[in-house]
DNA sequence: AGCCGTCTCTTCT
DNA sequence: AGAAGAGACGGCT
């Protein structure tokens, strides 16, 4: 089954043109050193340069050349050098739905620990569908008390993926139901709909360690950026940027809870759980919209 | 080389 | 079963 194809372009207009820009990322970041022109790309994808230029920067917010200096290391660094003690500081009344802007995707959560998860959670119904995004095929899944899952899926891999986030929460029941996270889907990757005075509703589900460093995370506002032992200095554990990294990684709400924010000392953006290519892709796509 | 949370496997109650 | 401990293993520094 080709679920993409069935859903066609039913979030934003750049939904669609992902798969396209997904290619040019990888084409002009696979080797720096022989840098493709935007010609030979889109000699390669077999389009013309205009219609690839067009098409790149109405999804990107940026001109390919543009959004190829978002992604480098030294734009990478500057995002790291933005004076970020201020807000990790922020508490998180304030930071999560008070002014300034801190995450821009407006979000209120409860979090829920094993323990519970095993004690509510069992038989708890989860709900999921795919829709398209402008990061691909993304799976969205919810509770009846918020979004508790997001993925992505590369062509066709739907299982994979599905099969990675459910073998999370082995005790829940699986509901397929498009219908029922449309919605979510929608409101999250259109901008214009994210309004803080109704905060998206998310669910947390994780160990302790794992919610505090997914709260911090959430704490950091777009067009940002913060190192991995930053958090850990914010979880009042200095030294465990290893850890850290680890958490940040099992990350279970992709782009809502922003872990391609988090980088490494030097800038570096060392790994995504969903390819380093969509990490890379949010972080330009973000800095076409900050 | 160290740091530290998780996962897995083992042992002990 | 369930608790407790040993070892291995990372999106690090």
């Amino acid at each position: 089954m080709n679920i993409a194809a069935t859903l066609k372009s039913d979030i934003t207009p750049e939904g669609s043109d992902y798969e396209t820009v997904r290619k040019v990322i990888e084409m002009i970041t696979e080797d720096y050193r022989h840098q493709p022109s935007l010609d030979d790309v889109a000699m390669r994808l077999g389009q013309s340069p205009t219609q690839l230029q067009k098409t790149f920067t109405r999804w990107a917010g940026l001109s390919p050349k543009a959004f190829l200096q978002a992604v480098t290391l030294d734009h990478a660094k500057r995002l790291l050098r933005q004076e970020s003690m201020p807000l990790l500081e922020t508490s998180f009344e304030v930071g999560l739905s008070g002014p300034g802007r801190l995450h821009d995707l407006f979000v209120t959560h409860e979090a829920m620990s094993p323990g519970e998860w095993k004690a509510r959670g069992a038989g708890l119904t989860i709900r999921y569908g795919y829709h398209v995004s402008p990061f691909g095929l993304a799976l969205v899944m919810a509770t009846d008390r918020g979004l508790a899952g997001l993925a992505f899926a590369d062509d066709s891999d739907e299982e994979a993926c599905l099969a990675d986030m459910t073998c999370r929460w082995p005790n829940a029941v699986y509901v397929h139901d498009q219908e029922a996270t449309a919605a979510y889907a929608l409101r999250i990757f259109d901008s214009a709909r994210w309004n803080p005075q109704q905060p998206l509703r998310i669910v947390l589900i994780g160990s302790d360690f794992q919610i505090r460093v997914w709260e911090a995370l959430l704490r950091i506002p777009m067009g940002r950026a913060v190192t991995y032992s930053d958090i850990a200095g914010q979880v009042g554990q200095p030294t465990a940027s290893r850890a850290v990294g680890a958490a940040v990684g099992r990350n279970p709400l992709s782009f809502v809870v922003p872990c391609h924010r988090a980088l490494g000392k030097g800038g570096a953006l060392t790994g995504y759980h969903w390819g380093l290519t969509r990490k890379r892709a949010m972080l330009g796509w973000e800095a076409g919209r900050a």
